[in-house]
DNA sequence: GACTGGCACTCGCTACAGTCGAGTGCCAGA
DNA sequence: TCTGGCACTCGACTGTAGCGAGTGCCAGTC
């Protein structure tokens, strides 16, 4: 059975209502409010099959209503409005931004500006080396069997990891080395250099072989297997605001949550393009998060995407407000990079 | 006036205990725990006199006695007797520390071991760019305009920073370049730098006076002045173990001390050869972690501090046990970075 | 048929009184 | 100097009562 345009309106009410004040809502004070042209009596109709059909719930038995994650779900889906940021965020934005100077900066700048405009926790995945490219290989010798072995990605990402050569190695050998692996790796996604890197092994002259060897299996652990995805995280002493009441009393298990970066990843990593996603409660597959929502979306210059960024709140959170600056923020940020 | 050893012995049976349960103790309970060979009146009137020194108070009239900042602190002094690690202690510490690959890695899995053995809040300063030597210093062409400037220090730090050069600039000046910066630079400690990096510009040949003058800025910049310092935390779902009874109630402020990076450092960071630091409750600078207290010292190859690590916790704390986990990490790491 | 006003009912919240008991301070006596 | 005894304090807990916000239902109106 569907619900009719005024029923809609009734649960756009208690949702905005119940977000701003905290507090469950009650038909009285919703005509109060709220334009409904309609008594409350009849706003109490409309809560109960609001309630029956789940969209709404009473903690108890002579309170109000509060949104249930599904109420949120339809608010989110068909009846909010998109907000768009004041000139002043706009600024923040703008003026948060200028003047950083490589990308850590960036990632930092990024997630400060996003958990201080939303008041939530903020994390930002940094640009993902599987979706980077190549863009220079910088073998430094740091003595005649350690290699430093630097990546420089196009997103700015920069990667080393210290080699310990199969034996003394001259230094003409480390440039030839260097050249080889530029040449054939420059320009390349991470995520499709594991043949290429292993095809380097076969073709080199055999002097070279064994040091090739050991130089491909680091290159290979480390620039595609291993840690390759971090992120920043920044305003978890904004989970305090609201006292405890959201989060059912207990801040542990989001705190895990969100120390787990493998978790997080999950969670922000899987952005598909110019989509923001939106994670209610229940929805969440991480069960820590159960009572927690999660914005989130994808960034990069242009329209790829290397990154994906968000916020993780209360479910009771300004989901119109939350997803403007979600977007706003992962589109500067990928003009940013852009100009790099 | 002094305190004789059994209003010491009282003292410390109540830290102790109260550490352990979290309980107000009372003179009853006292003397059932431990032994002290006297009745509970007796300790009662001890009780008075290390209420009215300040070294315990009573949280309401009849309840048992609570030891005050300044009674941990007489504890901690005077009273606490090292308590070795336990072998399963340090086999978990090796275990942890054993196969870390570069010192991201390390610095990641000392924080979380640390978190993890002290079940409290863990911070870990990466090794001080200030007090780190360079190694080497690379130069990468990214364009003809453009340079990658990557720092190796010995603690195995890398910093990297692109430089927008004034104009094109050839191969060979590059070589020569790097050549020139490492000669004047490798082997000096970064604090030591400036001048040094000065007097390269004046000594540049003319073609490269202008190079030169942009790469000394940016190396000024970036390596000395520039977030230098880095660094690591976990555990902060440990905050909510006591479920609220630690920090008066709010974990707002001790979460905002803990994203406040600056903060972090002076209080982690500051620390001197050999000693480690207790700082309990009102001792502590930090307005926000007036109810918590801190325990952190240096660590480095050998006897040289290239970095601080510590755990923030409640006051009332095993100061103990952590003592004895924040120095035997700081051993550890300092072993494991004097090998590289 | 949809809406409204009225009314009885529910139930959490707050205030208040009373009881219990852990813990104290003090004192007289060993 | 220590100890046992005793009166006292006061927070924690329990039970009761009143309040009020909010509901569901129903009969009446447009």
């Amino acid at each position: 059975m569907g619900l009719d345009d005024r029923k809609l309106a009734v649960l756009r009410a208690i949702v905005e209502d119940y977000v701003a004040t905290q507090e469950p809502v009650g038909s009285k004070a919703l005509v109060e409010r709220h334009q409904l042209g309609v008594s409350p009596a009849t706003v109490r109709n409309d809560m109960a099959v609001l309630e029956d059909e789940g969209y709404i719930r009473q903690p108890h038995t002579s309170a109000g209503r509060v949104p249930t994650d599904r109420g949120y779900r339809l608010f989110v889906d068909r009846l909010s409005r998109v907000k768009p940021l004041s000139p002043a965020e706009r600024r923040a934005i703008e003026r948060f931004l200028v003047g950083a100077v490589d990308l850590d900066d960036v990632v930092h700048r990024t997630v400060r500006l996003l958990a201080q405009l939303t008041r939530q926790v903020a994390v930002v995945q940094y640009p993902s080396l599987a979706r980077s490219k190549v863009r220079h290989l910088e073998l430094v010798p740091i003595s005649t069997t350690r290699l430093m072995v630097v990546m420089i990605a196009d997103t700015g990402r920069v990667e080393q990891r210290l080699v310990e050569l199969p034996g003394p190695i001259p230094a003409e050998d480390v440039t030839e080395l260097r050249r080889m692996v530029n040449e054939r790796l420059v320009g390349i996604q991470l995520s499709e250099t594991p043949p290429l890197v292993q095809a380097l092994v076969d073709e080199s002259p055999p002097q070279l072989r064994p040091a090739m060897a050991t130089l491909s299996s680091v290159l290979l652990e480390t620039l595609v297997e291993r840690h390759e995805e971090r992120l920043a995280l920044a305003g978890t002493a904004n989970l305090t605001r609201g006292g405890l009441l959201d989060f059912q009393g207990s801040l542990r298990p989001i705190l895990e949550a969100l120390e787990e970066e493998v978790v997080l990843l999950k969670l922000i990593g899987e952005a598909e393009p110019s989509t923001t996603r939106v994670l209610i409660g229940d929805e969440n597959e991480i069960d820590n998060l159960r009572a927690a929502s999660v914005v989130s979306t994808g960034y990069g210059p242009g329209s790829t995407i290397v990154g994906g960024l968000g916020v993780v709140g209360p479910t009771r959170m300004d989901y119109p407000g939350t997803i403007a600056t979600v977007r706003a923020v992962a589109r500067y940020v990928g003009e940013l990079l852009a100009q790099n």
